[in-house]
RNA sequence: GCCUCAGUAGCUCAGUCGGUUAGAGCGCCGGACUGUUAAUCCGUAGGUCGUAGGUUCGAAUCCUACCUGGGGCGCCA
């Protein structure tokens, strides 16, 4: 055990890899780096970036196809492309011949040359292959090499990443996170942590889990028969954080400006393709800044994080692209998408976002040949909250681009959004996205205390469990606005996967949380 | 939670107005070949047709219930 260990740590601290942070790709520093220290691994994404020609390199990946018996494309993750190593099968044993499947673990040393072969521009001549870890279909090992359905692949998520679109997604997904955390930190924001758990349930955006230490069914109780709270861990009823909106508005009134990124739970029982249990969510709050600033930011940032993936992971967006065309050549034309993925990523970051107010938004419905011809399922009528039908054909039919729709009558809305003067409607805004629809929900606040206390009434909110929340409007308060990003579903939009639970590695739904 | 579609070999699917021994491609296994690009070629094996019950002379096929999965809707991000 201490030799494994010992020999890892050599390994880790023998690697010279420096990875610039305003850039996703990789800069290696072949320094002081001797013929002895080159047999020592490189990877993949370096060796194509730098290649160090007629040198003698070790490699290490896994295998995702070998070919005649003496081509090895091998594949470790750090960028889509593969690297091929080329054994001459009579020098090797049998056993190791044997062991080369698909998605088996190879180490091998040779030098890189130019390859002979078309379809690549560099090759591994190997002169050592060592079988690091086998991975025989004999053994039950599910993977093939070929197109395999996302469900199978959704069922076996310990070996999905391993596959082409996976790891395009994953490693898009980290680019998006980064570009988020990048974005922020270069305009001043601040990444505030807001807590998981969380003592309050009057945060209004659905269902929580309840945290508790307590045994079930066996939880002290009070004489009128309800669970004696006072008893448990917290000294009160705890679940799990729905938002971090109204700690972040916390931060924004003392440090200006401010954003979570962290995890959010909801036990809804939502089965579809854009609802998770467990989810991601970026929520910045900024002081000073109104529903009209708030919008700006929305679109910019969205912007930003396509633009950030276009440029960084283009093989990625390339193949994912081609994936989704190869899928759609089998599908009637109408259920095919209006535009591949990348044509669509270009257009949203070259296009302004529509904005419109909610009473616009329905009276294009009202006055929609589809909606003269009754062709939506749910009535479009001023008050009542727009259905996904209705969002869907205002982006995907009337404008075709993301839309912001804002102003939204204050009774199908939270109860900290400002209401504006016409007193029938709040500064709420939302982002609809095509095919995956809302991508953001958020609103300008409300600042204003006798406001704020008459609608928490209204809307039987109490003022007890939120009295910190209240202690901000008479304290220092200041007009301030935010919004929440859903981080799935923005990788959903920037990878054209159609299913939310393929763009997260382990996801969390009703009756679902294996892995 | 509601609606809907599906479950046949390891994977992807065909077969379904009820009728001998349930098929294909890929994968596996055996062999051939060796500058390939999910390599190719030849051959073998592999299935109590999701589970339980029912109808029938006869059920993968029809009916009922349940389980699992996909899609749509609601809730939202």
């Amino acid at each position: 055990m201490y030799g494994a260990h010992a020999g890892t740590q050599k390994l880790v601290f023998r690697l010279i890899r420096i990875r610039k942070h305003d850039d996703c790709g990789y800069n290696l520093y072949f320094r002081g780096l001797n013929n002895d220290d080159m047999s020592k691994r490189i990877e993949i994404a370096a060796i194509l970036q730098n290649a160090p020609l007629n040198e003698t390199i070790t490699v290490m990946g896994w295998v995702r196809a070998f070919r005649n018996n003496r081509f090895i494309a091998l594949n470790d993750g750090s960028t889509f492309h593969t690297l091929q190593v080329v054994v001459d099968p009579d020098q090797l044993s049998e056993d190791t011949l044997k062991q080369i499947h698909f998605h088996s673990c190879v180490k091998a040393t040779g030098k890189l040359v130019e390859s002979q072969g078309a379809g690549q521009a560099f090759e591994v001549i190997a002169t050592e292959v060592e079988v690091l870890g086998d991975s025989s279909p004999e053994e039950g090992y599910p993977l093939q090499p070929k197109a395999q359905s996302l469900e199978f692949l959704r069922e076996n998520a310990h070996f999905r990443m391993r596959t082409n679109a996976f790891s395009s997604v994953f490693r898009i997904r980290h680019g998006i996170a980064y570009a988020i955390h990048k974005y922020f930190n270069d305009r001043g924001y601040y990444y505030l942590h807001t807590p998981i758990i969380t003592g309050s349930d009057a945060e209004g955006a659905g269902e929580m889990f309840h945290v508790s230490t307590f045994e079930p069914n066996q939880a002290p109780t009070l004489p009128d028969g309800s669970i004696d709270w006072k008893q448990d861990f917290f000294e009160k009823a705890t679940n799990l954080t729905v938002s971090g909106q109204l700690q972040a508005e916390i931060g924004a009134l003392a440090l200006g400006k401010v954003y979570t990124f962290g995890p959010t739970f909801r036990a809804e029982n939502s089965n579809t393709t854009r609802h998770l249990a467990e989810f991601w969510m970026i929520e910045p709050e900024v002081a000073f800044y109104d529903i009209y600033d708030n919008m700006d930011l929305a679109e910019d940032f969205c912007k930003y994080l396509i633009n950030y993936v276009l440029e960084h992971y283009p093989d990625d967006v390339a193949f994912l692209d081609k994936r989704i065309q190869d899928m759609e050549k089998n599908m009637p034309m109408e259920q095919r998408r209006p535009m591949g993925l990348l044509d669509t990523l270009r257009f949203v970051v070259d296009n302004d976002f529509v904005r419109i107010t909610y009473t616009e938004a329905v009276d294009i419905l009202r006055n929609s040949k589809h909606y003269k011809k009754g062709k939506f399922e749910f009535p479009v009528e001023w008050g009542k909250d727009l259905q996904a039908e209705h969002e869907r054909y205002l982006v995907e039919k009337e404008f075709k681009k993301p839309v912001i729709v804002r102003n939204y009558p204050k009774d199908i809305k939270a109860f900290y959004m400002r209401q504006n003067d016409d007193e029938k409607t709040v500064a709420a805004m939302d982002v609809l996205f095509p095919g995956i629809g809302e991508v953001i929900g958020g609103s300008q606040r409300e600042e204003r205390l006798s406001h704020l206390k008459k609608r928490m009434q209204e809307m039987h909110i109490p003022e007890e469990e939120l009295w910190w929340y209240l202690d901000l409007r008479r304290f220092g308060g200041a007009p301030h606005a935010g919004f929440g990003l859903g981080f799935e579903r923005t990788v959903q939009f920037i990878t054209g996967m159609s299913n939310i639970r393929d763009v997260i590695a382990f996801p969390r739904t009703p009756g679902n949380a294996e892995f």
